[in-house]
DNA sequence: GCGTTACAAA
């Protein structure tokens, strides 16, 4: 019955301290079988300290309380602890088997520390532990989470065709780390139907990772297949993980009405649930709806976790509701009891820095307890070129890159600042620091599907089959454009870091072939007079492409949605969803 | 042993 409530969604603190109780008064925690489950049961529904009062108030501890208390610790995020009670449970002799070796990977992988998990590799390697499908999926979950320079993947892949005999957790491991690196999402879905093509049905879990790899894949319309996939499959349809997954998939795709309708039908929500149609709001720009929600689930006693305040104190932020995102920050810690983290901290620097409060969000850099990593800087440095700070904005780029020196961020937005000052030695200066240094920025990619097919397109590209009349259509567009009151601003105009000097009318023309222009006017020509579009960017839209996308709209009489690495921008009637907050 | 949700930055 214990086991049974371990595995049961709805069981709540209370209901697990009475049947804990019913185990004590009759006698049953003389069972070390029965205590080891009490100790999972409250571990999994996230209470790790009554999980470890049970393990050190037991008699008779076997190798599974062990083995459960050390998960226990690795899934509450306290690597160190789990690695204390490994070494501990060496030093006592107790026998070591596949699952306290399982455990111990996962306080590895929480900890992050790749070069202690590689040597436990090393030694499982020795003992041929290696090739059991639980330490696999173990190795796999580490380095996919753990491997910095995308060579994770790589490593995964030998890792798994180790094992002879792969179960359907090894080939789930695979689909989520393939699913958690964004550009590694095709291979998700490869993976997920090889499963398949090997005699495996997919359990809720294999879904719930493919359609999480969905929203970052090329062609938006797959991830209504595979909720087609989904639905003829026995998963029961209120999964409430599945639907979460689906949610965040179709706001993620550009389909914020299609989360709506399948939020509204679900049968069953609980915190992730409310997370996700939360930031689905807050990512179409429609920040007022994502605080209404937070609202009534606080109404309706949906206990609110560390996400729903970062949605819901960036939403605080992007609407310029500064009272209300402190009223949020203070709850957060007073009411909920949950403290802030490096990412809380940020958005309270977006909070105030976003309105201009410079001091106040360098403050609170100032008084955080603890120091500020990238994130913090990062957000402080957005706020100084939103607001034409230059000299907090070199000190806020010099942390950045003192924390991280490979990162093109702090160049590319320290050069736009100084640009915007109209220091353009010290953008050109910044530009060839960068290059000097090895450091390389992505290249922008945008792209559009019509009709199931993805037309690719990156800046200046000429290799699309209708780049002429693409061409023809922008110029044409761009002298309308004009007329309507439309200025280039050339500050977005891409210049080469070995130029000292570009002529405007060429740095205009660069404009126009940016590639989410591009995919823009293919989309416009390919597509019937009034039909919306969507374009998926890679990187953040330009600001001069954000403009004249405006403009576009008003003229071509169309709706046009580009969803950049952050969030939507739903172009119409010359106005954009974001209110140009971005 | 695997899973859903978020921020800042290109």
């Amino acid at each position: 019955m214990i086991t049974a409530a371990a595995c049961c969604n709805d069981i709540d603190f209370n209901l697990i301290k009475q049947l804990h109780c019913f185990a004590i008064f009759g006698g049953f925690d003389a069972y070390t079988s029965v205590t080891n489950a009490i100790l999972t049961c409250y571990s999994r529904k996230g209470f790790l300290h009554e999980a470890r009062q049970v393990f050190c108030e037991m008699d008779g501890r076997d190798e599974v309380s062990w083995n459960s208390m050390i998960v226990a610790f690795g899934q509450h995020r306290e690597g160190l602890e789990a690695l204390v009670l490994f070494k501990e449970m060496i030093s006592m002799g107790l026998r070591v088997d596949m699952f306290t070796m399982a455990s111990v990977l996962t306080a590895f992988t929480c900890l992050k520390d790749l070069v202690g998990g590689k040597q436990f590799h090393a030694m499982m390697i020795k003992k041929g532990f290696h090739r059991n499908s639980h330490v696999g999926s173990g190795l796999i979950d580490l380095y996919s989470k753990c491997a910095t320079n995308g060579s994770g993947m790589l490593e995964c892949r030998k890792v798994f065709e180790e094992i002879p005999a792969p179960d359907i957790v090894l080939w789930n491991t695979m689909i989520s780390g393939f699913s958690q690196n964004e550009d590694l999402c095709e291979d998700a879905l490869c993976c997920f139907r090889k499963m398949q093509h090997v005699g495996f049905r997919p359990d809720d879990c294999s879904f719930v990772c493919v359609i999480s790899a969905c929203s970052n894949l090329l062609s938006p319309s797959v991830g209504k297949q595979v909720h087609a996939l989904a639905m003829k499959s026995d998963i029961p349809y209120n999964c409430v993980s599945v639907n979460n997954a689906l949610v965040a998939m179709y706001s993620k795709c550009g389909n914020l009405q299609d989360a709506r309708r399948l939020f509204d039908t679900m049968p069953e929500r609980n915190t992730v649930s409310l997370n996700s149609m939360i930031a689905g709001y807050a990512q179409h720009g429609i920040e007022v709806e994502s605080i209404h929600l937070f609202e009534l689930m606080l109404q309706k006693d949906i206990t609110p976790n560390r996400i729903t305040f970062v949605s819901v104190l960036s939403a605080c932020a992007h609407t310029g509701k500064v009272e209300e995102g402190q009223k949020y920050f203070n709850m957060m810690k007073v009411k909920f009891g949950i403290e802030p983290e490096a990412e809380h901290f940020s958005c309270m620097i977006d909070l105030f820095g976003r309105a201009g409060k410079l001091k106040e969000a360098e403050r609170i850099i100032q008084t955080m307890p603890f120091n500020p990593g990238s994130i913090e800087w990062a957000a402080l440095l957005g706020a100084c070129r939103k607001h034409g700070n230059v000299e907090l904005a070199v000190k806020a780029a010099n942390k950045f890159l003192e924390l991280e020196p490979y990162n093109a961020s702090p160049y590319v937005m320290l050069s736009n600042t100084y640009a915007s000052a109209g220091r353009w030695e010290d953008a050109a200066k910044l530009k060839r620091l960068m290059r000097e240094r090895g450091v390389k920025k992505k290249p922008g990619c945008s792209w559009i599907e019509i009709d199931r097919k993805v037309h690719v397109f990156v800046a200046e590209d000429t290799s699309h089959p209708m780049i002429k009349e693409i061409h023809e259509y922008m110029r044409e567009m761009l002298r309308k454009m004009k007329e309507a009151g439309y200025v280039p601003d050339i500050r977005w105009a891409l210049v080469k870091d070995d130029e000292e000097a570009t002529e405007e009318e060429e740095k205009e023309r660069r404009l126009l072939h940016h590639s989410e222009k591009l995919a823009v006017a293919f989309g416009l020509i390919s597509t019937e007079e009034g039909v919306p579009i969507l374009v998926v960017k890679n990187l953040r839209i330009c600001g001069d492409c954000h403009n004249a996308i405006k403009f576009i709209s008003t003229i071509a009489g169309r709706e046009i949605t580009v969803r950049d690495a952050h969030r939507f921008h739903c172009f119409k009637e010359g106005q954009c969803s974001c209110r140009d907050y971005w």
